[in-house]
DNA sequence: ATAGGGTTAG
């Protein structure tokens, strides 16, 4: 135990230096800087406790200091070092904070700051607030911020440039960039940094043509560039995919000889794989000398997300270290483009592989195509291993299982996550919103809206869209309608296509077509393809030829390629008896070499995916299933089951073909396999990739009677839960 | 008496 006595009795060992004037006097501070690990540093800082140099603040700092920011250092050794010492000087104070504002407890840095104010005799300078303010941006505080921004200007330190460029850096991370602009906008002498910081902010909040902007007034202010300034430039770039400016960036670099270090590298590299020119970012790529792990995942990234997967494979070989990034971005890039399958098998060779750890971007990728797929036993498998591995729920991975569970058909799965957390934002209240929607809780979808705005949380567009979603699914008109008037005067949040074309459904559904042409006729943008999609799709419910062939042609114009328009329009046709029509429809199209996208059926047995196309026959129990649906369509004709068949595109003659090509929808043969294979009580979760059609509705509903099986099946728009010869949709869809 | 702000990939 160090006491004061054996300070006192080692003084006279230095009888040198009395007070210590420079580093270099004395033999034990200089070997500080000279330090190579952390054991060397120990038995210098025991030796200075042994001679009680440790007890003179100004040398108590030297080693403070080496333990909290040589390259060797830990936090937790600086941390006992502090702790040590009795009375830390105001440097000793800046460098703890320091350490812990770019730490992964920034939070501690604004603690010890106030420990500082309250508990020791120094008044934070211009050194202290740079630090505190980068703690308060890392936790993303603004009130922090704000509270320390008074404080800067109270210390009349507010012309400071670095506490300003740190006050930009702060306000742009808590998305108020007005503020930012105000703070940049005071500095009497603008330097690089403070352009940078602006630029850079500007580039990562969004705003990406405002960060280029600011760069061509930087330019004509003359403020010279540097190279971390044009990391920022070609981020915004890369936001916009603007592969021209793009371009011209790289030139600017070379043509100002700006130093074109490994991240200006990694960014050109970037830019040019987001802006879709692999040729150049090949090119640059194999320049490159010095390449490290940004580099090569980026380059991986590039491959995977413009649809190159054997080329995103072949990086992720031969890279010198397969971090979990590099993994996340070939599984978002399959996840990304539509192909949840491929996603999942790179997820379960990275588990099996164990190279490297699944994080949450990993989980939050795989729960979406788990949610693409309906795969629901892969996802409840993720789930656990997010409680085993004791993960804590951030609002992202919250978001992506409540989706999960949502679109996997177990919407009381999605609430209970929902209920679990204590922190929701935004996305985590629009996807529960979204989850009750798409289920048909239209009332309780519009109860989480107004809860929302209990807890003051800001609804934004896709919050909106949900909501009237909602009303559309659940017939609510007026609801619907007050909403929509509602979103920009009290919301400041203008109307786009989307939530347009919602209303256009809501009032279509309700058979109001006068209206809905009106509605269509007055709204204030051009009405999208969406818009004519919406009304079309409610000309088939209620059977409305007329304005069906007007929403089709309109529809067409805007996307020629639209084969759903053609199936919507034949089934009006074929609902009001117009087999002609359905004929010389079917020829136009068999014309111009339209088809229909292929009606396809998924369910999951035991975490095995199975997919079912019409009339398939490569599933291995494909004969079982077959006669498993002769039974099952027996047994319904002997209750009074007659095909309908006005849900055929196809135009066949014969009764008995145009039964037989019924039968043969996917998801029937879905149902089949479910009753076989699934035990009892457990529903029947099917997912159809296009709208599910009327024979099959009702056949799904005779099916959950007779069989006594609850079926829940999602179509492209919705689900449908049957159960006792009922459907949750009300035949309404 | 020591020092500070802005940087790329998922």
């Amino acid at each position: 135990m160090e006491t004061l006595g054996t300070r006192l009795l080692s003084l006279p060992r230095h009888p040198t230096s009395k007070t210590v004037n420079n580093d270099h006097d004395d033999p034990v501070l200089s070997r500080i800087n000279q330090c190579t690990n952390l054991n060397q540093l120990k038995q210098i800082h025991a030796q200075m406790l042994r001679t009680g140099l440790f007890f003179n603040p100004y040398s108590a700092s030297k080693l403070f200091a080496a333990s909290a920011l040589s390259p060797f250092s830990s936090l937790d050794y600086a941390r006992k070092v502090f702790d040590q010492i009795p009375k830390p000087n105001l440097y000793t104070w800046n460098t703890l904070i320091r350490v812990y504002a770019s730490g992964p407890e920034p939070l501690q840095g604004i603690l010890i700051f106030l420990r500082m104010v309250d508990e020791s005799p120094y008044y934070p300078n211009k050194f202290t607030f740079p630090f505190v303010i980068k703690a308060a941006a890392e936790i993303v505080s603004v009130c922090v911020g704000q509270a320390l921004h008074g404080m800067v200007i109270k210390a009349s330190l507010g012309a400071d440039v670095f506490i300003s460029n740190s006050l930009i850096h702060l306000y742009l991370s808590c998305g108020d960039l007005d503020s930012a602009y105000r703070v940049f906008m005071m500095i009497g002498e603008k330097d690089v940094v403070s352009w940078n910081s602006l630029i850079t902010g500007l580039a990562q909040k969004g705003c990406a043509e405002k960060a280029l902007e600011l760069f061509r007034r930087m330019d004509a202010e003359s403020v010279k560039p540097n190279d971390v300034t044009m990391v920022g430039v070609l981020s915004a770039c890369t936001k916009k995919l603007d592969l021209e400016f793009g371009r011209w960036v790289c030139s600017y670099i070379e043509r100002n000889g700006i130093s074109v270090n490994l991240t200006l590298s990694n960014a050109m590299l970037d830019m040019y794989a987001k802006c879709g020119s692999l040729e150049d970012a090949k090119r640059l790529f194999d320049m490159m000398e010095e390449k490290d792990i940004v580099t090569w995942t980026t380059m991986l990234d590039g491959y995977a997300k413009l649809g190159e997967y054997e080329a995103a494979r072949r990086v992720l070989d031969i890279m010198p270290r397969q971090d979990i990034a590099a993994w996340n971005a070939l599984i978002s890039g399959y996840e990304q483009n539509g192909k949840p399958k491929e996603a999942l098998a790179i997820y379960h060779e990275l588990k099996l592989s164990k190279i490297a750890k699944p994080d949450e971007i990993t989980l939050v990728s795989t729960l979406s195509a788990c949610a693409q797929l309906g795969a629901m036993d892969i996802g409840r498998g993720i789930h656990a291993y997010v409680k085993e591995q004791g993960i804590q729920l951030n609002c992202h991975l919250t978001t992506s299982l409540i989706d999960m569970y949502s679109k996997c058909g177990d919407v009381n799965k999605a609430l209970e996550v929902f209920y679990s957390v204590e922190r929701r934002d935004v996305f985590v209240w629009s996807a529960m919103i979204a989850g009750l929607a798409m289920h048909g809780h239209g009332r309780a979808a519009i109860d989480l809206f107004s809860r929302m705005q209990e807890a003051t949380m800001k609804p934004n567009s896709v919050t909106f869209t949900n909501v009237l979603c909602a009303c559309s699914h659940a017939g609510l008109v007026k609801e619907g309608k007050t909403f929509l008037n509602q979103m920009e005067p009290v919301y400041g949040i203008p109307p786009e296509v989307q939530h347009y074309s919602c209303m256009v459904d809501i009032l279509g559904r309700a058979g109001r077509f006068e209206e809905a042409v009106e509605f269509i006729e007055k709204m204030p943008i051009v009405p999208s393809d969406s818009v004519w999609g919406a009304l079309l799709g409610a000309c088939q419910i209620h059977g409305n030829v007329e304005l069906a062939e007007k929403a089709c042609s309109r529809l067409l114009e805007l996307d020629p390629g639209n084969h759903g328009a053609y199936v919507l329009l034949s089934n009006v046709y074929a609902k009001t008896g117009k087999w002609d029509s359905v004929s010389r429809l079917r020829k136009h199209m068999r014309v111009t070499g339209l088809k229909k996208e292929q009606g396809c059926s998924t369910i999951e047995v035991n975490g095995v995916v199975h997919e079912f196309l019409a009339g398939d026959n490569r599933h291995p129990l494909s004969k079982e299933i077959y006669s498993k649906l002769d039974e099952i369509v027996a047994r319904l004709k002997s209750v009074g089951y007659v095909p309908k068949k006005s849900h055929l595109l196809q135009l066949i003659e014969e009764d008995d073909l145009q039964e037989h090509a019924l039968k043969l929808h996917s998801e029937k043969l879905a149902i089949a396999f479910g009753l076989l294979y699934m035990e009892a009580p457990q529903p029947i979760r099917i997912i159809k990739n296009l709208r599910v059609c009327g024979d099959c509705h009702s056949v799904a509903k005779l099916v959950s009677r007779l069989y006594n099986r609850e079926i829940i099946l999602r179509d492209r728009y919705r689900f449908h839960h049957f159960g006792g010869g009922h459907c949750s949709c009300k035949d309404y869809w």
